[in-house]
DNA sequence: CTGTTAGCGCGTTCAT
DNA sequence: ATGAACGCGCTAACAG
């Protein structure tokens, strides 16, 4: 079977709580060298590795983060995942994922902080309500917010949407676009509020007057972004800034549809960048975030906290920048 | 603090043991209706919920499953991670995640196995090497394949590529397509091979000579279903049908720029169906494949597997069927 | 520098 | 039908 910590002792000649010590590293007690290359190495004849779930019933942490996510299929959230992951491995911990649909009631907080099953939750939602803060109050486990704020939480970790938004209103104002189109997402909703601020910061940095005909709530799937891009299509508008991928995909099929050409008529733009960018014809121009840092930075921070640190809280992650690709051009004369 | 069994057995007033039982619904004992009562009520009002830990190291069953994928991005494997999540949180298991580099050499099966941490492993690999073989073996942890076969190994769980290829020239030839070209994966690679030979099937279903002209290697990259669609325009196919999504994608590029509309001039089909899909222009027609019913599945055949039983191996599992989209119609006269 | 001792919270004999 | 006692494998306080 496994060998246990005995195991590795009586190879060794010592004590377990010995060897213990050494195998952990205990930098406090001090102890003869000869011994511990002997623990050392009988532990790695072994094979030993410590049974988690003994360790963390004894110290009673399990060094295991607990990741809520309210979709799979979502490139936000498979990024932020691998982030997430990445730190946990990185700091010994291991992550367990729970799926928890946007309107679901269930208890999965409570399954998984309780139980001692996770040390911690990073929690993503794409949900408003408070009963979010609630439930997540009453596990009484220490959390980490994943790309959204909640009033009076302290640690989350967002990205800077207004700042994308700008720098792509930017990118087309510099190649000569005045009508500059909106796609927005569901109004007082996930980071809308914070796209739709920074389109109008891009605007007026151009001297851009704002004009509200030229925005249209698109929500998040292509047929809203259609549905949105039908209706402006009478705006005349020579550039089109998508809220997501999805919203500007579907944008882009309206166009295609109506005959003009991309970007030769409308240039089109999507915040967040991802591999389905390259899948569009033609390919997407967007501003890349940081999504995989926005994980691993959630992760560090709730190990920090986990670990009694008092870390700071996280500012807005800017973007990584424009990826400029074939759907963006000079705005037509 | 967090309630334990003592604190329910005191307020019950019996003993930890007689709470025990209660609580884990032992059949075998006969317990009196009102102690039973009485505990079940106690626990209620504590809030209780037994410490998974504790449990684990009495039990050596950590009622966790280790989920190991090789990318995040991909929609098949986020849509099994959904449904195996589904499956593990139906039976009371917890699913423990964690990504491995397609090439990567680092221990995450001995992390995740050794130490308790989980008591299976569902394992998701694009490599054929037969170290993938040697380290699962090594662990001697039971385990299930996803989405792709090992020599010797009885447990796993895949998807009849093979079928679904078939489908999907079936509905191209029921349209008049003659010349039907493929975008095939990585020769002997990842399901390639089953899906040529379905291209195959539906060839010969309908007496179309098989023509290896019209078969172009693509890989698994939108630049690489490009290349071979460049490649492949000189044979004027009027049908393409792409091994995944990607290469479509990359494919639909090629037909856009060559000036080529589809479907009126060429029909255009991928392997898979996800969001993306619609994302597309035109809208691509799929063959839909059971993703999140191979990570349910297979997380259900694990669970069995670790509770003593010995299921049957599982057929690979035939596609859901054709989503008609816009990418496809009558072939050219 | 190392060994002894005492649990962490629970499930499981064995008694009664 | 219920209780007493033990130990899963490990860490930590206290001795020496």
């Amino acid at each position: 079977m496994r060998s246990r910590l005995t195991d590795v002792a009586r190879m060794a000649g010592v004590d377990v709580s010995t060897a213990s010590r050494v195998l952990r590293g205990e930098s406090t007690q001090r102890i003869r060298e000869e011994t511990r290359k002997r623990i050392l190495e009988s532990a790695r004849t072994l094979d030993y590795s410590p049974n988690a779930l003994a360790q963390g019933l004894r110290t009673s942490r399990s060094r295991t983060l607990g990741l809520i996510v309210p979709q799979l299929d979502n490139p936000v959230f498979s990024s932020a995942i691998y982030g997430a992951e990445k730190s946990a491995a990185k700091h010994g911990y291991s992550l367990l994922i729970a799926h928890r649909e946007p309107g679901a009631t269930d208890a999965v907080y409570h399954r998984l902080s309780h139980g001692n099953r996770a040390d911690g939750l990073l929690v993503a939602s794409l949900d408003d309500d408070g009963l979010l803060r609630e439930e997540l109050e009453a596990t009484r486990t220490p959390f980490v917010l994943l790309n959204r704020q909640l009033p009076g939480s302290r640690y989350c970790v967002v990205l800077d949407s207004r700042a994308a938004a700008a720098i792509a209103v930017d990118h087309l104002a510099q190649m000569g676009h005045k009508r500059i189109a909106h796609l927005a997402g569901r109004p007082g909703g996930f980071n809308a509020g914070e796209r739709l601020a920074g389109y109008r910061d891009g605007l007026k940095r151009h001297a851009i007057p704002f004009d509200p005909q030229l925005v249209a709530v698109a929500g998040y799937t292509a047929e809203g972004g259609a549905a949105a891009m039908r209706g402006l299509l009478a705006q005349k508008p020579t550039a089109v800034l998508g809220a997501t991928l999805v919203t500007a995909a579907g944008a882009m099929a309206v166009l295609h549809e109506a005959g003009l050409q991309i970007p030769r008529d409308v240039s089109v733009m999507g915040l967040h960048d991802a591999p389905v960018a390259t899948m569009l014809y033609p390919t997407l121009t967007t501003v890349k975030m940081p999504t995989d840092v926005m994980g691993e930075l959630a992760s560090d921070l709730l190990i920090d906290l986990l670990n009694g640190g008092a870390p700071q809280p996280i500012a807005p992650l800017p973007p990584d920048g424009l990826i400029a690709r074939a759907s963006t051009g000079p705005a037509p004369r």
